[in-house]
DNA sequence: CGGGATCCGAGACGATACTG
DNA sequence: CAGTATCGTCTCGGATCCCG
């Protein structure tokens, strides 16, 4: 099974080669998936920009619907990406951030997304060069 | 080389401003799910390690289908992160490869990939942890 | 070996309605 | 405001067969 249960540096770097996203049960894949799912990756990058509340949220990742966003939300929140602070007030005030580790993932995440955004021109060339070959071939 | 119409740094900021994976009909949305898609972000993270056959490619994503992998691959191949060279020999010889943008992304991808990796005994912590306030609470 | 075509079930997803 | 519950749609994805 996975032992996991580790405080000191050597135990980590050991337990580390354990996961292997490539390998067919991994537990790695499940939560890269959490990770980059359609919403989430979304979410994870909107967060990124500080603290924000539900409907904050819903209004930034644009497209989602609640459904998804509550979804997402626990995925993350379940793996540690993601904190939820309840304010018992009047009207009810919610608000979700990063952890530590969620910061450190979302930097990476932003990092992907910025590289792409960067790059879309020569993206879309590509999608124009590839379906010309489609038609002559 | 094969620019993509930017010369000076004025161009290179207004075309940036252009893409935004938060707004509803933007193509880098798809785009990045295309690679964060899955599959292909496994593909691409595979083929990190050196151009591949399709079969090597299937055994190297486990649990992949012949299906999904076709799939996958087209998709890459069409936003120009994939290359695809054809011998013309028996038995039939394809080989998969990065492009320069590939690699780029793929370098990305690979960082988020081996983050989530090393960090994987404080999620299943986490895990483990989200699940017990569920039943308290 | 490297795929394309087809079928089909499971789950993702969106819209709506409802609750604390 | 911040969700949960329910339902219908529709895409994803696996299994299978087939072809160059």
């Amino acid at each position: 099974m996975h032992e996991v249960a580790t405080t000191n540096e050597e135990d980590q770097g050991l337990a580390a080669l354990k996961f292997d996203v490539f390998a067919r049960g991994c537990p790695a894949r499940s939560t890269l998936e959490h990770v980059t799912g359609r919403w989430s990756i979304l979410v994870l990058g909107g967060l990124d920009a500080g603290p924000m509340r539900f409907n904050a949220l819903l209004r930034r990742v644009e497209g989602v619907s609640e459904k998804m966003l509550a979804q997402a939300l626990q995925a993350l929140r379940r793996d540690g990406f993601v904190h939820r602070e309840v304010r018992t007030a009047f009207p009810p005030n919610v608000e979700y951030s990063l952890t530590p580790l969620g910061r450190e993932t979302s930097a990476k995440v932003r990092g992907l997304i910025e590289h792409l955004e960067a790059h879309m021109p020569q993206v879309l060339a590509a999608n124009e060069h590839y379906d010309q070959e489609q038609i002559s071939g």
